[in-house]
DNA sequence: GGCATTATTTAGCTATGCTAATAACGTTGG
DNA sequence: CCAACGTTATTAGCATAGCTAAATAATGCC
């Protein structure tokens, strides 16, 4: 074995190269999607892991308050989410899908995994399986 | 073992969802970045692959010639990468990172990176192999 | 009641994506 | 040889998505 084979940081770079090469792949899809980027994600956010509030979806997106509220109004325009005031703490704004939201997400899903799905199927049931097992500790690695 | 487990929409869906998650907190670095993302992509482009001409760039970074223009054009601005007309084709401008540009390039990469390493020098050497081969087959997966 | 804290929005700036149109150069068929 | 077509890149103008600073509104705590 190479001094320095499987070294953190070599393993790190190639990580990340792959893991951006493999989104930016899978971006290509995007071009056919009916809303951007930001509000794909939100919209998926708020489909596969239910109401949020303002704060809790710009946290979980990463991105600062004033933002999120542009996006959430954007999807609202759009009728794939709507916002009802928490009775609890009339402050808060509580966020969830529309059916048509929820229609849209399970939509652009299929469209960005399938492809992926499409070149999984190619592969051998060992390399699925270590894919499969190297996807939950990248899970757990960045958290 | 369980039905579907290991299927491969399922390790699509897992390996998507990863690669999402491990971008967004490597993104969170960024944060101190002194050029934005197209900017950091392109310089690292440049840098790490050598010179290329404006389409290569777009094709490479996956965006229209138009969107590559201003990309470039800050670069240049900030002195991080210099154009010289091609002597073969007066058409085509080669585009290189400057000696300014590379040391950018250096740091910014060290700095999204090194999270990673930190995070990965606290898993056994059977996962970090692991994560090794994966982030190999993620690689030729996405080509 | 008053005052700090928290949740969200508004206003306005920058960065990054796109299409359409234009300019300039290269290539090629008649 | 040169007119027509293709290629490479830029300019103009628009939409989306990020940010900070400041405003608004409700809570909670003396």
């Amino acid at each position: 074995m190479a001094v320095g084979a499987g070294a953190p940081e070599q393993v790190a770079d190639r990580l990340h190269s792959a893991a951006v090469t493999l989104l930016r792949r899978l971006r290509r899809e995007d071009a056919g999607l009916a809303i951007g980027p930001a509000r794909t994600s939100t919209l998926a956010v708020l489909v596969f892991a239910g109401p949020k509030t303002m704060g809790e979806l710009a946290a979980i997106e990463q991105v600062r308050p004033p933002t999120m509220s542009r996006i959430v109004a954007a999807l609202e325009a759009d009728l794939l989410a709507l916002r009802e005031s928490d009775p609890d703490d009339r402050r808060a704004q509580r966020v969830r899908a529309t059916t048509l939201g929820r229609r849209v997400a399970y939509r652009d899903r299929e469209r960005r995994v399938g492809v992926l799905t499409e070149r999984l199927r190619a592969h051998s049931a060992e390399e699925i399986a270590l894919l499969d097992r190297a996807a939950e500790l990248i899970e757990r690695l960045a958290r």
